[in-house]
DNA sequence: ATTGACCTTACAGTGGGTGGAAGGATTATT
DNA sequence: AATAATCCTTCCACCCACTGTAAGGTCAAT
């Protein structure tokens, strides 16, 4: 297979599966005319790499996923200790965001979003008496 | 005041400031000896800066932001779209996060996280069930 | 005079690719 | 057989928003 068909075959771009050879992720042969030949197994790995991406794995922990996968003698609770330091890192970005949200929310709310200049959300941007690393906010709250 | 002193009260890393500086969000004087010379206004723009990018503002946005601020024949429906637009973007990610995490959290649960190395973590990121096992393209090689 | 804290620039690297140029190989059409 | 279209190759630059590091200049205090 050239890089077309496994780029068909798995939905990743040709250019990805490009620098996921570069970083060593996959290994495919190489034809005489010095194109790439894939391998059933490099698709494999390739639609495994594109799952765990979209699961939003770094591609560090796609490697050891990978790696994983490919030992027989795995202890799944390796792989659980991924996955689950995985979804503590998503969780805290997802507060992350909440929290921009949530403030967002209520600046939009105030904003009129009229011709004239007044605006809340330029004036809590501009805010002279909050700092943005506070120290009295936190002794405060 | 020299870059540690604003560094010290918008709470940016000196880095940042620089590189705030580099792409034209501040420009400070220079004193006699090269340093960079902030004024109150630039101190001003740089909380302001530290602000909008805690509420996850993109830089492009930051700066029209802060052009709107300096410029009093504002109108606030210009600030409100790009503080819509920007929740929008909010809400886009955070339910591509929220959606991870619930096919993250199914595979985690079933997953025994022990010594054997049956792990249906791994089963899901491997599931050939998709376009992977297409004969016709595959044979010829 | 020397230490140490502060400042300067310049270059490289992060993550995870993406875009484009320049050129070789293969396939399809004329 | 020539040509065009498509595919493949490598290489380099770019994206975002910084961050790290090296090599060196400046300043205040001892």
């Amino acid at each position: 297979m050239n890089i077309g068909d496994v780029a068909r075959l798995s939905g990743l771009p040709a250019k990805t599966i490009r620098y996921y050879e570069d970083i060593g992720l996959v290994q495919p042969l190489r034809s005489s005319n010095g194109y790439r030949a894939f391998r059933q197994s490099d698709l494999h790995k390739l639609a495994f790499l594109g799952r765990a991406r979209s699961l939003g794995f770094s591609i560090e922990d796609c490697r050891c996923l990978l790696e994983l996968y490919e030992d027989r003698n795995r202890a799944s609770a390796d792989v659980k200790r991924i996955a689950l330091e995985h979804r503590d890192r998503i969780d805290r970005k997802l507060a992350e965001l909440a929290e921009m949200r949530r403030t967002l929310a209520h600046l939009i709310e105030a904003c009129a979003g009229d011709h004239r200049p007044d605006c809340p959300i330029l004036a809590d941007l501009a805010a002279e008496d909050t700092d943005v690393c506070e120290p009295k906010c936190l002794a405060g709250e």
